[in-house]
DNA sequence: CTTGACCCTGTACCGTGGTACAGGGTTTAT
DNA sequence: ATAAACCCTGTACCACGGTACAGGGTCAAG
């Protein structure tokens, strides 16, 4: 139970040290105590907390979402439909993506089977295509 | 054929008169010739070149690599394997983010089906599993 | 008692793709 | 001739999530 170093606390919670002052002065996590030396001293609340953020993150919650998530565990009372919004729009906000990426993958896929199939010598198919495609963009 | 102003040139390629400028400096568009009294005069190759950025960027391209099919454009030779890389790269890319964004997906719609199919009161489960999940992780 | 590994603060910087002034000069239309 | 609408340069700033020093102090081992 004696107090963990940041070193240590940022090791066992699998990110950099640098991080975890990063995330302290985002507010993510409280200053903890110091020692005599002003060295801080974090206990396994902070450890929790820490992973907490780390797997909010791998999940796509945003640091302001994940913010909103660590107010919600101290205020005990309908924290679920609060949390339920939160992922909820981080799910949106991820179908959002996907959606963009693929349109994207689709006009790439378009533009590499033309790059295949062309028998001809000539322009590369793929720079012909965004020369050319509809000239009719920002015009008044 | 008279040479059009950045304001012109913009409008015609859809996007700001900021954003052409910011072009310029990244070097994605070369420096145009000046009028006597320092205005930029674009001929309708910029236009193209423009309009070619932006479509680019449509499709997923980041501005490194339309610098690069930009300078494919101009060597004749051989492009088209060099134009292939780049989507393929794009692709790739596009990919990964995509097959990443549907892990968190996946990872959030537990979370809100926890949420939703609770029936006791007490802690919110979204809360619940980010605290708990696997604590053996950055351990040495 | 020194060396190396750790800790501190503060500030600047990275990439990505721009946006937003400030503080001018010019052109166009009335 | 004067005002609106445009153009110029240069610089700073935005979000996002950190990373990288510089220039110190501290602690444990040998």
């Amino acid at each position: 139970m004696k107090p963990l170093t940041i070193g240590q606390l940022a090791k066992r919670a699998g990110i950099s040290v640098e991080t975890v002052r990063f995330y302290e002065r985002k507010g993510l996590i409280a200053d903890p105590p110091r020692s005599r030396s002003g060295y801080r001293q974090y206990a396994s609340e902070n450890l929790d907390r820490v992973r907490f953020i780390r797997r909010a993150k791998e999940v796509g919650f945003t640091l302001k979402e994940i913010q909103e998530l660590l107010d919600l565990r101290t205020e005990t009372e309908s924290q679920c439909r609060s949390g339920e919004a939160a992922a909820t729009r981080a799910m949106e906000r991820i179908d959002c993506q996907v959606k963009e990426l693929l349109s994207m993958r689709t006009a790439l896929a378009s533009l590499l089977d033309a790059c295949r199939s062309k028998t001809a010598m000539g322009e590369c198919p793929i720079i012909e295509v965004l020369e050319e495609a509809g000239e009719n963009d920002g015009d008044s």
